[in-house]
DNA sequence: GGGCGTCATTGAGAAGTATCAATCCAGCAT
DNA sequence: ATGCTGGATTGATACTTCTCAATGACGCCC
């Protein structure tokens, strides 16, 4: 059960550009999709764009880096750590949602660790802009809202799904997850490493190896290329249910 | 592990009144705690007051039932319950919080069933009321933001605090729960029963039964008066983390 | 190619939990 | 008081999972 992630302090993001929301060929998924056009010329601080290699840690827990992130591409995941130095993968989070938003209701830090999975790309921006851009457009702090909303069903589905049965079934479950939030164009996701997994559902990171590798064993698992794996999902689905 | 929980559907609440928010002495708790009392001229349909015993059902997962929830006193628990009966509570909520928010953002139906864990007395707002008040009061949008944000770190505490360790770590964190969010005037808290216990942490109920009856047996957990207990904090803390 | 490090897999025994069944207990109605 | 009833407790056993330890697989660097 004990498991502490190796966190490997290597924050150095790549600068790859300034934000220009208003011609942002995603916008319609990022925070600021209900805004007008006009509204970004009322910002003064810039929006930077940045990219992380997979492992960099986006921000730590209690500190106040006075930013919110947009996440454009690429797998966070929030972990949550113990004094003892044990963490928890509470949130695993794609393009289209944002993370820090607790520094928006006066939090003074950030909740969790944010950690990129993958290659992330994310727009980073100052806590002050959106404030400011909230006080004149009501769309902004309900789509706030609605980004709450989804991370606290996320967070219940964990609670489910993630808390609940047998070791194989909530790694059916997990890998469930994996496939229906995670896939890429091919169709197929990255298998994260027993670790993370471990940590997600709070189980030992041997029990993990075990099922994952029963579940290739019955081909309800297999390698699409690379990191790349698809997956059975009705067998899966079985399995999640009644083990 | 299975437990489902009996739900009687005696959805028998009692009417207490008309609300009067701008006269309400806990206002400051609630969900309008932010507007201007000039705002409660604006409100055409009415607010009710609802008084339910304990074990009814506020509302049920999937229906649509129009109305928000704002709980005055007493515990609501939000429960999950799959298709094969086996049910498990998401969250526990008390006075200052309010329920079904997700028709705020959309959604056709409430994501939980709620049902009352003891004597509640809530506010039913109608969402079309919160959606005009919302329209011309900013505040109340961030509220509702705020809201939603104290949920998810009460999920996020969930899922480290009551999905990790033991079923000994796990009880004990459960108790501190109890006793930290919904201790009452005499600094005592009702004790669950075994089986919303269990359904909490995802744990059988004769586990869950013999820790309580330990930590009784240990004193680290003593009857008050009644229904009503109190715990040694340290000790369930020192267990919470080490076992 | 060979050595090395990291992660995944597998095995075996210990520890923890679920399950089934029996018993206890308090509150309540008769 | 007596019996009833639902929940809580306890016991015994089977099963699951953790833990420690060994082995295997793979990429990487020299």
């Amino acid at each position: 059960m004990t498991s502490e992630l190796a966190i490997t302090f290597c924050t150095d993001a790549t600068w790859t550009g300034r934000a220009h929301c208003e011609k942002c060929h995603i916008r319609k998924l990022m925070l600021f999709s209900e805004l007008p056009t006009s509204a970004f010329e009322e910002v003064l601080q810039p929006i930077d764009q940045y990219m992380y290699p997979p492992g960099s840690v986006l921000y730590e827990a209690h500190t106040h880096k006075q930013f919110i992130y947009s996440i454009r591409r690429g797998m966070v995941k929030l972990v949550h750590i113990a004094p003892d130095g044990v963490s928890r993968i509470v949130r695993l989070l794609g393009p289209g949602t944002a993370i820090g938003l607790e520094l928006l209701d006066g939090a003074d830090g950030y909740h969790h660790t944010a950690i990129a999975v993958n290659q992330v790309d994310l727009c980073k921006i100052p806590v002050s802009t959106i404030k400011q851009l909230e006080d004149g457009h009501k769309e902004l702090c309900m789509h706030v809202s609605k980004l709450l909303q989804d991370q606290l069903d996320l967070a219940d589905q964990w609670i489910v799904a993630l808390g609940t049965g047998t070791a194989r079934q909530r790694v059916a479950q997990l890998v469930l997850v994996l496939d229906e939030f995670f896939s890429e164009d091919n169709g197929a996701f990255i298998l994260l490493n027993r670790e993370d997994m471990a940590a997600m559902i709070g189980i030992a990171v041997e029990t993990v190896s075990r099922m994952i590798a029963d579940f290739k064993r019955q081909k309800i698992l297999y390698r699409f290329k690379e990191n790349y794996y698809q997956c059975n999902t009705e067998a899966l689905q079985d399995i999640s249910r009644q083990g």
